[in-house]
DNA sequence: ATAATTTACTAAAGCGATTTAGTAAAAAAC
DNA sequence: GTTTTTTACTAAATCGCTTTAGTAAATTAT
């Protein structure tokens, strides 16, 4: 990769017009106690903020003898959440190259991802592997730009211009609805958000079929007039599983009267009954996919092809056949 | 901290009596190409292993201008698991501090969790962060070995002289059982693993009030025999769910024909109804702390206090009353 | 037998910071 | 009015490694 020489703490001192021993006591904030003068310290500051210095932190590590790093280790035996499963599958790639996971949670607003984006690559990364916040689309350009820099790959979610490791949701989608065409529904519902790919690829398989799908937003909405439905598709596991419970206590029964299918393939789903029909997102395969697009990235540096997962559907019992054609 | 003063490359070439060079080009696998004979090569690697050396990879990343590093970024929004949580208020914590998490997926068996401490650790981190492997007890010598060199810290596990972060499950798992007490069921069953300080303290507290309660592992053993109790104590969540859902089938109505209370308070029993009574272990506060801890210790020297949570109760609405004394 | 090449190394510069030891000029003390 | 202290800096060593340039001895070529 290109390396856009970042500016050295010397390169500072040196458009400051002062020694490095200056800049550095003034970066570590011991400006009083080496009796720098105001002056001084405003012309550095100035210079540092005009250039955004950021130090090095390797060099810091190796001079300092402290890593300003914290290892952090779970198990991820037992609770294994979709994005543990995508980091496992990261770190197993990256460990076998010797490369490692400086980590991040990012949060909800796209504001705070941003700042989450800057700090990492300031530390001194090789690369960017990121899920960005849905919806994050202001941050877009800023990873493009970060990109002509340091390889960034995102997950889920693909950007023009940027590498993705991702899983084919449309595809999913078409799979999950034409599921419950395959088994003979006309009259099927909606259940959960829209707009997603998953949803369009719903949509479409209906349109194709010339069914004409009614839309709830919530289980609450939707149980009232589940009669008037064979079949509903929901969103994800999650309203399934909200679904279930109130179907349960409403008297509607799965699949006899209703015929449910879901989307994730969530770790719990394994304990409802009957097994809910759902389609199975790759998780560890997509880190591992990701941290390999990096690795390639990093040595080549070309842009490796995407890599797309198609989604694979579990039967399960809760879609029940209707007499058709067979 | 004391510091154990690791060996540097310079010391093994000094042992090997080879220059630093020839360590160096060894050690990057570029023996042929700067043509070490045999002997060479075969005497540094010897020197490496028998001290086992571990290079600095500040240093390297600064003098080869490749970090080995990758940022990993995700976004901790909706799917708030467990861990994702936990990780959340480290990194909150650590950043305020200037601190990062060089970040690790452990696997469920021991040997592979020493491993990745190993490796954490050469990879020069100022402490470490713990969740260890439940049984792993053949690590705790270790972790208490390092414990020498740099803080360590363990999450929801205590280890004899090691700072802690956890939730109190023994007070937790009373509460739980003592909120059956208090809502007058004295035939109560347990439901779940054994051997965890919850469970402990549910059979605690069962024998202060001379119940005597029946164990099952599973759900589908239990549910036959559920008519005998009027309050099952589920040892998580997950039981919870599981529980619910062969209820229905099975034609038991909680909380009239049974109460249920679980523990954890996972993010899918939002979604159950009636809303179970449940647990809740602090999760990023838990975080938090364990990232305090080992800062103080890093500043301090000393080892600072554990912290312990006491999980609260949820009461939900899956605990019936049972006429009694009111 | 001498020049050219190959083999098997090493010395020293550099990476980007921190830190110790030192210095010139100004201010305060005597 | 000299000495001491304080102020305001800087030079140079150091951290642990990589890498470039160089060298002496052994081998091969002519």
């Amino acid at each position: 990769m290109e390396n856009k020489k970042r500016l050295t703490l010397k390169d500072i001192a040196a458009k400051a017009g002062v020694s490095l021993t200056a800049a550095s006591m003034f970066l570590n904030g011991k400006a009083k106690k080496y009796n720098l003068a105001d002056a001084t310290c405003e012309r550095i500051e100035q210079t540092m903020r005009d250039n955004n210095f950021v130090p090095n932190f390797h060099a810091r590590a190796i001079a300092s003898k402290q890593t300003m790093l914290i290892g952090v280790l779970i198990y991820g035996g037992i609770e294994t959440s979709f994005w543990l499963n995508i980091l496992a599958g990261i770190e197993e790639q990256l460990a076998a190259k010797n490369y490692h996971m400086l980590f991040s949670v990012s949060h909800s607003s796209p504001e705070r991802e941003l700042e989450s984006i800057r700090f990492m690559c300031t530390k001194g990364v090789d690369g960017l592997i990121i899920a960005p916040v849905s919806g994050s689309v202001n941050n877009f350009d800023y990873l493009c730009e970060l990109d002509k820099t340091m390889p960034v790959v995102t997950m889920n979610t693909r950007i023009e211009g940027l590498s993705a490791a991702y899983n084919d949701n449309y595809a999913g989608g078409r799979t999950a609805s034409e599921f419950l065409i395959r088994r003979g529904h006309r009259k099927i519902a909606f259940l959960g958000g829209l707009g997603f790919n998953r949803t369009r690829a719903f949509f479409d398989v209906m349109l194709e079929n010339q069914i004409e799908p009614e839309v709830f937003l919530n289980v609450a909405g939707f149980l009232p007039h589940s009669g008037r439905f064979t079949a509903v598709f929901c969103f994800s596991d999650y309203q399934v599983l909200e679904l279930y419970n109130e179907a349960a206590s409403g008297g509607v029964k799965i699949p006899e009267n209703l015929s449910v299918i879901g989307y994730d393939n969530m770790n719990f789903t394994s304990l409802l009954s009957p097994r809910p029909a759902t389609v199975e997102q790759y998780k560890k395969e997509l880190g591992v996919a990701a941290a390999e697009i990096i690795l390639e990235r990093i040595n080549g540096g070309i842009r490796p092809a995407d890599r797309k997962f198609t989604p694979t559907l579990h039967e399960g019992a809760s879609v029940k056949k209707i007499g058709f054609l067979g």
